[in-house]
DNA sequence: CACATGGTAGCACGACTGTGCTACTGTGCT
DNA sequence: AGCACAGTAGCACAGTCGTGCTACCATGTG
């Protein structure tokens, strides 16, 4: 047997050079050979992990999301309700570098969808799944008391989902002060919430 | 003099090329030549009007806004303030084929800004166009009795357009039924604007 | 009828693209 | 020690890219 790599941690290697290329110089840059570069590594060896270029930004994308993912999962444990619904809330947004690198490389996905068949699959699954999100932590917030019995969840859940991606896509646009951004967009999502409390039960 | 051309309207002309290369093949698929068959010109025309490929991809960026802007004034003259945001907040959704391929090219537009340092710039207009629309509507409403007197617009401004801008992005990534999509983002809106009303002041 | 000129056409260049393919290297098991 | 083979490296090909450039066409004015 030759020398063993680590194939998935390879790929995640690649996958973060793709990423990076992209923060830096956009989709269009992403090149076998600028990735390859990037990751400081030679053509052949990329392309002896993703053989196409289609594989390469797949799994580049799909990683992304998946990342998201995991960040989600680690607040499941928190007790407040609404502690939980801020938190898992939050990790779609970009308060910080990470999550708006993330917030980046999303909207790379979504303008490259008619492109690439593929991405919409990816895309699509990472909707449901913040869409997902959304809905338990309304579900969860109503049950303890917190969201208007009588609120209709579905339309809710829309309207959370749409508010999360919203702010998301303006904390990349917006030019102002990075920090006044943060603050601006935790308060919108927190008065959200509020709003949607019983009547007569202040914060 | 020889033969004289509408220069601002060859210049729309091929930019509406850009934008069905776009939304057919993706932001990357845009070059001076794809942009050139598909107006049915020359590469030499194209260029004669658009000396580079960033004034190109500007100015047909640029144009997507414009025609947004245009559509929204039409609006202003309507008599009911509820109608009026109601009918301004609707253009910046994917309602119509049309509006829908104006969100997608925003978001390639937004996708290609760290490759391209005109096209921020630009979407940073129309992001503070958006923003300014969700403002008046709510100003009109508040002093027409539609929204709480006690609201803080700031925050409420932020969450309209946060929730507009997402509803929109919604509207590219849904894969659901079109008309099914469509009925929702509106009735997420119109409960959006419900739920500012002044207390006790039902529909 | 001439002719100046706006518009059209397209060649040429060097750089870059994705992918097929072969040659080499070095490691870990037998 | 020796071998099989995963991993690395990189050449070659045909295609596309943006742009500089020249040659040509056609038309409104003098």
């Amino acid at each position: 047997m030759p020398k063993l790599i680590d194939h998935e941690h390879r790929k995640e290697e690649i996958a973060e050079s793709v990423w990076r290329v992209i923060l830096r110089e956009g989709v269009a840059a992403v090149s076998v050979r600028t990735v390859a570069a990037e990751a400081g590594l030679a053509v052949g060896s990329v392309r002896h992990v993703f053989p196409s270029k289609a594989e390469l930004l797949e799994f580049s994308m799909a990683l992304v999301h998946e990342r998201a993912r995991l960040r989600v999962q680690r607040h499941i444990g928190m007790h407040d309700p609404r502690e939980i619904a801020e938190a898992v809330l939050h990790e779609f947004l970009p308060l910080d570098d990470t999550r708006r690198a993330e917030m980046e490389l999303d909207v790379a996905i979504i303008a490259e969808m008619p492109a690439h068949q593929g991405l919409r699959t990816i895309r699509e699954k990472a909707h449901q799944g913040i869409r997902g999100a959304c809905h338990s932590v309304l579900l969860h917030l109503r049950d303890t008391g917190e969201v208007r019995p009588e609120a209709d969840l579905e339309l809710e859940t829309a309207r959370l989902h749409a508010l999360v991606d919203g702010l998301a896509l303006h904390g990349l646009v917006d030019e102002g002060d990075r920090t006044v951004v943060r603050d601006r967009t935790v308060r919108v999502l927190a008065e959200h919430l509020d709003s949607l409390r019983p009547p007569g039960q202040g914060r």
